[in-house]
DNA sequence: GAGGGATATGCCGGAAAAGTAATACAGTAA
DNA sequence: TTACTGTATTACTTTTCCGGCATATCCCTC
C-alpha cells in the first residue's frame, strides 16, 4: 500500500478528483484521446473560447495527465497517462449502478 | 460501451468526480471503509462540525455512494459502492506516475 | 405532551474556480 | 524590421462551494 490516508495525502487525491470534475476538461481529454492535437483544433472541436481551453489545457499540464510540443507556431498536447479512461469508465459504472439502484429504490424491490 | 460521450454524460460524468473532489468527503469515505458509522462517530472522528459532516454525507448519498439507515434517534451510514476505493487507488497510482514524471523531467533523462 | 439528544436544513460570508475580453509573448513570413 | 498567427497570461466578473451558525425536524424517554 503506496499511501496511509492522512489529511494531506487526501487532499492530493481530491485535488487530481477536481481536475476531472470539469465537463469541459473531460471534453478536452476525450477529443485527444484520438491522438495529439493543436490548441486551435481543440478550440474548434469543442468550440469554446481560445484563453478558456488553453487554462483548462495548463491545468490538465500541470497535473500530469497532459503533455505537450511546440512545432512552429503550434502546440500539440497529448494524453499523457491513459489511465484516465479506466477513471471514466469506472465512474460511468458507478452510474449505471446508481441508475438501477435508484430503480430498484422506486420497485420498492 | 454505454455511454456516448456527448456534453451531458460529460456533466454527468464530472459531477460524479466532483463528488470526490473534497477532502472531507475522502475522509468520509474512508472512515466508513471499515464499515457503517452513525453521523455523531464520523463528527467524533473527522473533527469536524456537525452541520458539515451531515451536508457532506448528504451529497454522498444524493450521489449513490453511500445508504443509510436510521435505527432510533441516529443514522448509519455505509459504503454503498466499493468502486470508489478503486477509483482512489488508480487516482493514487496516477499521482505517483506523475511524481515519477516530473523526476525524470527534472533529471532531464 | 414535554424535554432533550441526534440529524438535517437554511442562511450568510468568504474563498476558489470558471468564462470572457484584452493583452502579452513567441514564432513565422515577407 | 514589420506584420501576422497561435498560444499563454492577466484582470475582471460571475458563479459555485465550503464552513459555521442558528434553527428546524425527528425520535426517544419520561
Amino acid at each position: 500500500m503506496p499511501f496511509d490516508f492522512n489529511r494531506e495525502t487526501l487532499k492530493l487525491i481530491s485535488d487530481r478528483f477536481k481536475t476531472l470534475a470539469e465537463p469541459m476538461r473531460l471534453e478536452l481529454l476525450h477529443a485527444l484521446k484520438a491522438g495529439e492535437k493543436t490548441v486551435s483544433e481543440l478550440v474548434e472541436e469543442t468550440g469554446a473560447g481560445q484563453a478558456n481551453v488553453s487554462k483548462h489545457l495548463g491545468l490538465l499540464h500541470r497535473h500530469g495527465w497532459v503533455e505537450r510540443r511546440k512545432k512552429g507556431l503550434n502546440v500539440y498536447y497529448r494524453i499523457c497517462d491513459p489511465m484516465v479512461f479506466q477513471l471514466c469508465e469506472l465512474v460511468c459504472a458507478s452510474i449505471d449502478a446508481e441508475v438501477e439502484s435508484r430503480r430498484r429504490t422506486l420497485r420498492r424491490v
